[in-house]
DNA sequence: ACCTGAACACCGTTCAAGT
DNA sequence: ACCTGAACACCGTTCAAGT
């Protein structure tokens, strides 16, 4: 809500002069500049919609996964790579975790191997949204549509889980 | 060079006191802190041990790539995540995406698709690297080692072009 | 309990002045 | 051609003092 503006040129005192207050008032509310946007980004996080535990094949489902993360993550870039850059925010996203696991399980990765498939697939998305939403995507590949590339690419990550499991 | 020391805690201040001169005189000799972290960026660019066009596999040749740049990347982990945001000296990159290219194409990808697929997997790499740089892969994954991680990563990979070729 | 002004220790960068 | 000091417009944060 407040780094809506550009990316990380949020200041504490550029927000108090927004909110017409002294910018040391500010931190009777909040510890730090850090705490503050660790906030954002929790606050964020809740917005992420978890496809349900239905009847649903697996492919569907890691596809919902991988769109509505997508969904949170563009909304606020700024955010997102911030959350990038602190791993304890990221596995502070308890229930995606969760979701994840229970695909990957559907999709008939081994439990040995579920700690590393899941955590390099995420790493995989998480740079492909990296790269859109620092404008990299728009670089290296101009005439493509980043819709369709993430769906390419989500496309390759089901095409390799489903020739693993045969 | 510079920026051994931490990640982006470099300052031209602190660079001038350790050269032992004055902050302005650096002025002379580099546009602005930007340009100057841009050429150190190239520099290391420059180490990149790119695969010889030797009549070996492709799966072999890609996985030498993709080693080749794990390996600058994690020597000079802050410069790299500044590559990383900065489109442009990604591109820039001029001989490591002749030799994908090539690699890609004997893969058996098809013209059309090889603009696409290139991007998604230099993002997927690029992001589990991202991972590895910043801690966050030690935190998901805290029993794995980073270098099978990576090699299990690449399998992935290399299996979804397989299967995508037949 | 909340707010405030002054202050501290930093930034990148400009610019006029020196040698 | 190179260096320099002072200055500008910023940062996040502390702290003593106010209401």
């Amino acid at each position: 809500m407040v780094g809506e503006g550009g990316v990380e040129g949020l200041s504490m005192r550029k927000l108090a002069a927004e909110l017409d207050v002294n910018p040391m008032s500010l931190y009777h509310h909040v510890e730090s500049k850090d705490a503050l946007l660790r906030g954002a980004c929790t606050a964020v996080a809740q917005g992420l919609a978890l496809p349900p535990d239905d009847g649903t094949p697996w492919q569907e489902q890691l596809r919902a996964l991988a769109h509505a993360y997508r969904s949170i993550a563009l909304s606020h870039p700024a955010l997102w790579s911030y959350v990038n850059s602190h791993p304890d925010l990221v596995e502070q996203e308890e229930g995606m975790w969760v979701v994840f696991n229970r695909v990957l399980v559907a999709a008939g990765v081994p439990a040995a191997e579920l700690l590393r498939i899941r955590t390099v697939l995420y790493t995989f998305v998480s740079g492909l949204l990296t790269a859109e939403a620092v404008g990299l995507l728009a670089e290296l590949d101009p005439a493509g549509d980043a819709e369709t590339t993430f769906d390419a690419a989500v496309d390759l990550i089901l095409d390799a889980l489903e020739a693993r499991a045969t």
